[in-house]
DNA sequence: GCGCGTTTCAAACATCTGTTTTAAACTGGC
DNA sequence: GCCAGTTTAAAACAGATGTTTGAAACGCGC
């Protein structure tokens, strides 16, 4: 008995090539497996023959490409607030890029507002670390534990916020017909983002010694 | 031929109450007609009967009960301040509100997460003039027209962080397991979204002023 | 070139779910 | 109390779509 051979993995490679940007942009269930495999050259039963069935190759799409350096946490560096806008700027740029690693922030985003069975591990693999990221340096920015109530809540507005322009495109441009996603508005957004947040979490830092310094004013 | 009277409407008024937490809590799509029409105690063909197809139902639910007083932004009075935390506050309130008129905002987010045909109908009647006067309370706060770009992307900012929390519950209990919705919990969201929003939005404004005095130093 | 495991394919299958049908039950007016 | 129009009911229908089947094609090792 031959072991799958890496020459045999053609159809296999194909399809988790065509699968990803059919997920990404339609999200599991509107996607239709006889969809990717036209566009992969492969018969329905390819799904089946290699991944078990649809959600097995939805599973293995997320993780073929979770590796993508494109996203990698690490490439965000220098001070806080280049920090913060590289993470902004992670999530929104995936709009545009069509290449392999890009669309993997849609499935991301697909998955938040759409959860299938393959939520936990994205959490633990994908989102997770990200957010650990995130609350880290909300954390240091307001002298905040990355643990802290206050830490959390300014990480979901971030999030929040740059999520918001991803999945709201069809109300967007009915409430604002003027806003379009070109390279340069995404700039200009990715600025907007990363400026308002930063003043969010500089208030929310202040708020939070008031809130102390009032406790201790209450005494004990 | 009698003409359909108030009397003869019952399992119509049945199937349109049953129908909105159904369509509320699932969405267009995943809710199923056998379910609500099992609650609604009612016959499959009751839909068709009364409401021509799903569809149909859907846009009679989304009619039915945005008359709901519970969430007309004409509430929301005071200081600019006040009004935005009300803003939020009507948002995030129907989170817990079971009651008739509360779960609309959910059908909205809903809709606005996974479109259907009726959201051309949602966005005009519902969505369109609230989304002005959060404008206009914007553009009050930093001295810009409700049509500025500024005023709008600040607009979006507030909406987003609070829909990132009516629509990302299972992410957010993944990631953060000890944030719960409970009503004192919400008071504190509607607190910090207010508070973070605030301070983002007067940055915001005085930046636009940095900006304009750059471009006059520049000169004409 | 034979044999055996692997892979592909077209077709059939099964299920879920919105929709339609057809007849029966009902309701109010004469 | 019957008739016309209205409403309800159970069942059948139809389309979409994930899944399985069984046979044919393929490819490697001998």
């Amino acid at each position: 008995m031959r072991k799958r051979a890496a020459s045999d993995e053609a159809t296999r490679i194909r399809l988790l090539e065509a699968a990803g940007p059919v997920f990404a942009a339609q999200g599991f269930h509107k996607a239709k497996i006889r969809d990717i495999c036209a566009r992969a050259g492969a018969n329905v039963a390819a799904v089946n023959y290699h991944f078990g069935d649809k959600l097995g190759l939805y599973t293995e799409v997320l993780r073929y490409s979770v590796s993508a350096a494109v996203l990698d946490p690490g490439l965000i560096t220098g001070a806080p607030e280049a920090k913060l806008r590289g993470f902004v700027h992670m999530m929104l740029d995936s709009v545009f890029k069509a290449t392999r690693p890009a669309w993997y922030m849609k499935l991301v985003l697909q998955e938040m507002s759409n959860p299938t069975p393959a939520i936990d591990e994205l959490v633990k693999e994908f989102i997770r670390p990200r957010y650990r990221l995130l609350c880290e340096l909300i954390g240091e920015m307001i002298g905040q534990s990355r643990n802290a109530r206050i830490t959390q809540l300014c990480a979901h507005s971030v999030v929040g916020q740059a999520r918001h322009y991803l999945i709201a495109n069809i109300v967007i441009e009915r409430v604002w017909p003027q806003f379009r996603f070109t390279p340069d508005e995404l700039e200009e957004l990715t600025d907007h983002i990363t400026a308002f947040s930063l003043a969010g979490i500089k208030a929310a830092g202040k708020t939070r010694k008031k809130i102390r310094s009032k406790s201790a004013a209450w005494g004990k």
